[in-house]
DNA sequence: ACCGATGTAAACAATA
DNA sequence: TTATTGTTTACATCGG
């Protein structure tokens, strides 16, 4: 099983981080240009809402042109039946597979409006945090409206080029709509990979009783049965026609080749009308293109000097070439109709998908707005770490009461990890441990809206903290009024302040355990109620010193700065900008009651900003670690039975409140629990 | 490529 | 006997 978790581990990072170089990439490196340049996130939304719903305008027209012209065909189809009666059934079997996507996509506008958006962003003042959403959220809109983009010149391409009649390339048609299927997949990918990040980062939360994945519904229900068989056909047609033409390039495609190979396999693809349009194919680049030239190279189909029709990829020297190659190969046909088809199925179902994501992020804005503003009055436990500010609210209770989006109860916001998490639920029970690496911290920005707010996060969000074990341990036992802690009080520590440790106790534990033994800052000292463990601060410090060997008055600044959390965050954010990571702004971090905080957010982030002054501030014993938490990334637990580990109600600590005791429930839970 | 830090898994022993 | 605690080893991953 072991074995198993981490093989999936390993090639669910591999699989996540080449799906990161893709075309997300852009979108979020802007994203961080514009938390670099303290834009605020309401004027990128507002400019946002006007540019899409500009492009809702034109891909409305552009649809009702395209179900105008499908209707047409329809009506043909139905002359030339009456009149031939020539009909392959599989011909028959493809007409609806091509047309129902289509009237679907065109009949249900399901689209996020700029106002809904707006709606969304405004309902609330906007705390950092809700800051950091809805850049996210944004980012997701610009993913979006790039794929509305691309369908709509698409569609555009075809009006004007629809007038020139074309000759039906089927072998084109079977490769295209291949290669676009796979398009298809790898738009669901950057989607997922979206999703990922905002997983990543700790928008989006795991949330153990709801089992649909964010991304499932794209892989899986956001396919419509007919699109799917559409590509079953497409699939097997492709199969057909590379074996009745496997000499030629999907490009290459003689006349001759496609009427004497092709015709009947052609008819299982495209809509067989295409010839009945009336439209003849005129290689000549058309009037259109001067428009397209204005575009200079910027055409959304034209790109590194490849033509990026869905599935096309023709090469082209130049501008021209590819306007040519456009004209000729992406000319209004059944071919194109169709894959513009399964292009509006696709932006739809993207669109619904945003409509999902939209409002779970209304339902997360929601909830952390009105959870930063709630009183927390509630009566502190008195245990080891009284001293630290808890709130406790109703959702602390139990893992069970993590936030939830109130529209898909059923669809839990899967914790997405550096594995697969997003891809579906069956393959994240095999996800093996996530790895925490510093990278992950830099990649993700930097929670400190609120300290508070923070360690309500961690508390009720199963988001893997920034932090090492042993920096963990380390604040845990700090934290202690005698700065020494059972093993158990640590155990409890860890419970109490992430919802994260409440699960896969077993692996935890014995990582904890673990780092004890290895550690030797970790000193193991006989009590009279059994062992506690302390902390050698001089072993601790000297753990990593080539991290800030660089600037050893850096050590120095660090270890006797007592500079509280202002000037440690205002280092947090130079160097967070000069290595373009987003992060949150910091709302409370001047709290000094939660000075402390810096012990275990400096020792993880030392190394990360080594070239950074460091203002940070030294901890502040019996106060809150959790200044600044990153959320990084939710580990999908192995679904093993084994890794349930009994109740530990071992908590002998005089100090331990009956508060607590969800502690064991914690414990109790099985890994497996939350998922599906 | 190597090494250190870290995380995870597991075996094993001591102890309550 | 069982669970907990503690130690140790092995392996994988990542970044320097």
């Amino acid at each position: 099983m072991m074995q198993e978790s981490g093989t999936e581990t390993k090639s669910n990072g591999s699989a996540i981080q080449n799906g990161a170089s893709g075309g997300n990439h852009l979108l979020e490196c802007s994203l961080r240009e514009v938390r670099s340049n303290g834009e605020t996130p309401s004027v990128e939304i507002g400019a946002a809402d006007l540019a899409h719903l500009q492009q809702q305008q034109a891909l409305q027209v552009a649809r009702q042109l395209l179900l105008q012209q499908q209707q047409q065909q329809q009506q043909q189809q139905q002359q030339q039946q009456q009149v031939s009666g020539i009909k392959s059934p599989k011909r028959n079997d493809k007409q609806p597979a091509l047309q129902v996507p289509v009237s679907v996509a065109m009949m249900t506008p399901q689209v996020i409006t700029p106002q809904q958006m707006q709606q969304i962003l405004q309902q609330q003042v906007l705390t950092p945090q809700d800051t950091e959403l809805a850049l996210h959220f944004q980012q997701l809109q610009e993913f979006y409206k790039k794929q509305q983009e691309q369908l709509q010149l698409q569609l555009l391409q075809q009006q004007h080029a629809g007038k020139q009649p074309k000759e039906p390339q089927q072998q084109q048609v079977a490769t295209q709509q291949l290669a676009f299927q796979q398009q298809l997949l790898q738009m669901q990918q950057l989607q997922q990979q979206h999703l990922l990040s905002l997983q990543r980062q700790g928008l989006l939360t795991i949330q153990p009783g709801q089992p649909t994945l964010p991304l499932q519904p794209l892989a899986q229900g956001m396919i419509p049965t007919e699109l799917q068989q559409l590509w079953k056909e497409v699939t097997s047609s492709h199969t057909a026609e590379e074996a009745a033409s496997n000499n030629h390039s999907s490009l290459d495609l003689s006349t001759t080749c496609v009427s004497s190979s092709a015709p009947s396999k052609t008819s299982l693809i495209i809509n067989p009308h295409a010839s009945t349009n009336g439209q003849l194919s005129v290689h000549t680049p058309k009037r259109e293109s001067l428009s397209h030239e204005e575009h200079s190279h910027s055409h959304p189909l034209y790109g590194h000097g490849v033509c990026k029709w869905p599935g096309c990829e023709a090469v082209c020297e130049d501008f021209q070439s590819f306007l040519k190659h456009l004209n000729s190969e992406h000319a209004l046909d059944d071919r194109s109709t169709a894959q513009c088809r399964v292009q509006m199925q696709v932006v739809q179902q993207l669109e619904l998908q945003l409509a999902k994501d939209k409002e779970r992020l209304q339902a997360m804005m929601t909830h952390l707005h009105v959870k930063s503003t709630e009183p927390k009055a509630t009566p502190q436990p008195l245990n080891l770490v009284s001293s630290v500010t808890l709130s406790k609210t109703a959702s602390e209770a139990s893992p069970q009461s993590l936030p939830h989006t109130p529209t898909t109860p059923t669809a839990p916001i899967t914790p997405v990890t550096q594995g697969p998490s997003v891809i579906t639920t069956t393959s994240m029970h095999n996800v093996g441990p996530i790895r925490r690496r510093y990278s992950d911290k830099y990649n993700v920005p930097i929670s400190s809206a609120d300290i508070a707010q923070n360690q309500e996060f961690y508390k009720n969000a199963e988001v893997r903290p920034p932090f090492t074990y042993a920096s963990l341990i380390r604040q845990a036992i700090l934290e202690s009024p005698e700065k020494q802690l059972t093993l158990n009080e640590i155990y409890n520590w860890f419970t109490r302040m992430f919802a994260y440790f409440r699960r896969n106790a077993a692996t935890w534990k014995n990582a904890v355990r673990h780092n004890l033994s290895l550690h030797k800052c970790f000193v193991r000292v006989e009590n009279v109620k059994g062992a506690v463990w302390t902390v050698d601060e001089l072993e601790f410090q000297k753990r990593r010193p080539q991290k800030i060997s660089g600037n050893p008055s850096l050590i120095k600044n660090i270890q006797t700065s007592h500079t509280y959390c202002t000037p440690l965050n205002a280092a947090l954010q130079a160097s967070m900008a000069e290595n373009s990571i987003p992060l949150y702004t910091t709302a409370s971090m001047g709290n000094p009651t939660l000075g402390n905080l810096a012990s275990a957010m400096r020792e993880e982030l030392n190394g990360a900003m080594e070239h950074t002054n460091s203002n940070g501030s030294d901890s502040s014993p019996g106060r809150s670690p959790m200044q600044a938490m990153h959320p990084v990334h939710v580990k999908e637990e192995p679904l093993d039975p084994d890794e349930n580990e009994g109740p530990l109600s071992l908590v002998t600590t005089a100090n331990h409140s009956p508060d607590f005791d969800h502690d064991r429930d914690y414990e109790d839970e099985p890994v497996n629990e939350d998922i599906e």
